[in-house]
DNA sequence: TTCGAAAATTGACATAGATCAATATTTGAA
DNA sequence: TTCAAATATTGATCTATGTCAATTTTCGAA
């Protein structure tokens, strides 16, 4: 395995840092190519490191003008449409390590709006500059699309769970992809912190709030997994991937004839 | 408006032309750039064209190596993932003047399947050649951009279907928007073909297929459509749009105070 | 043109999960 | 610390749509 510089990791710090990673995380910009040192005094240029933006603030609006997009240091958020109707959907939550608002890239404003979920840092890569950018390093181009090819994946995963899945395997299904998320940014999968509320759960896997309320009693009880606040520790990774219709996804050591 | 070159034109014909279109269809590859006749040239040396694909067999297979998109030049495709359990989900149709494989660019694997649901041909584009091209041609690289940017914003519309509307509101939706698509190709956006099967439009809209053959049959009893073999037309266009939850999207003038 | 297989339609019934309603718990501002 | 508002949980129904089953229609090969 190449080894791959994390630019997200010298965005998140004011001079540039080499951090490598191992295994590319689905949703981080990672570079599969090594930056050099002039490439990377030119991006700590373009980057924009704002203010923090509290719960409940917005990061961007469905309908703005198409500036920039966003890396994402520290917190949640989540992005969600509003259709003519009214009706919200959330489209997805973003952590840190994250990028949002690529698919403002279908017609110069974004077709969604932002949200922090959580008091939140964003690196803010201005559109213009990146254009440049992307001209002049071509793994930086390649590394976006990259991106883009993965929420595309991503939002088509969901599809498949929205319209085949039951509600137990659609939240059994979000925990575990959650978990995925935090270990790949080097936390434990086993124990996190769930920042959305039920309302934004049931919202984004397409159930009542009531629904999702009552399958988490369940688990619980079932001792699949246990809840602290907003804290949540997975007890049992291997059933919670079978109910999710992953028959053995982190089992290292699950032979089986066949 | 400015004057924008749809490759796609060019794609179709062995020698450059230059057509222009007015609006930008959300799938084509339309250029808001004008290409130099160099540029075409290269172009031109690009594209392989390949022999008709016929009704059921593969463009590409979940899980080939990324190794081109396609430009779909006539007929058309249903894209479809199956799940580790092995159900499929058809993430999407796409007709002719419309691109297909971008969600390669998430890993160098195709995440998704693509099957000819009726005789089709296409214009592949190599990968290698399109790294070089969008390197060359800054305009290029941010059109297929901006395809994918459309390509997540049809997937995140596609969720709020699947989550939010009932099966009436999803089966207009999805006879309105395939409208859509046929008007801007310069189709009457009346009368079209559903090259699909129901099994398939059902798959695609998490319905049962039964549901959807009922609701087809209401629909025409209602006199909202007609259909004859694989044709289709749409009988009253407003009533089925108000149905998709669109209140008054094709209306010209359905001026209303506030 | 005919025939068998695949696709589509229609009907009867079952159920997962929505909805409505009441209560409990958490949060955060004063 | 206290209290009101927001959020979450639990219970009792109701219903849209899935499932199973039986025809009917369409399609394509011989």
């Amino acid at each position: 395995m190449t080894p791959q510089k994390k630019v997200l990791d010298f965005i998140g710090s004011s001079k540039a840092t080499k951090t490598h990673c191992s295994t590319c995380s689905l949703n981080a910009l990672c570079l599969p190519i090594a930056l050099e040192d002039d490439d990377l005094d030119t991006l700590d240029k373009v980057i924009k490191r704002g203010r923090p933006i509290q719960k409940g603030e917005m990061l961007f609006k469905q309908g703005d003008d198409f500036h920039a997009i966003y890396a994402i240091r520290t917190g949640a958020i989540k992005s969600f449409t509003v259709a003519p109707s009214g009706e919200e959907q959330i489209t997805g939550f973003h952590l840190a390590s994250e990028i949002t608002g690529l698919s403002g890239y279908s017609e110069d404003v974004y077709p969604l709006s932002a949200k922090a979920l959580e008091t939140t840092t964003v690196c803010e890569l201005p559109l213009d500059k990146l254009e440049v950018l992307c001209d002049e390093i071509s793994g930086l181009r390649k590394q976006i699309m990259r991106n883009m090819g993965s929420e595309i994946r991503q939002d088509q995963q969901m599809m498949l769970q929205l319209s085949k899945k039951s509600a137990d395997e659609r939240l059994a299904y979000f925990l575990l992809e959650l978990s995925g998320r935090f270990e790949r940014r080097g936390f434990s999968p086993k124990s996190f912190r769930l920042s959305m509320s039920r309302v934004d759960i049931s919202n984004y896997l397409g159930l009542a709030v009531e629904t999702v309320s009552r399958i988490f009693t369940r688990f619980q009880k079932n001792e699949l997994i246990a809840t602290e606040g907003k804290e949540i520790t997975i007890l049992n990774m291997q059933e919670l991937n079978s109910l999710a219709g992953n028959p053995n996804l982190n089992s290292e050591c699950v032979a089986q004839h066949q």
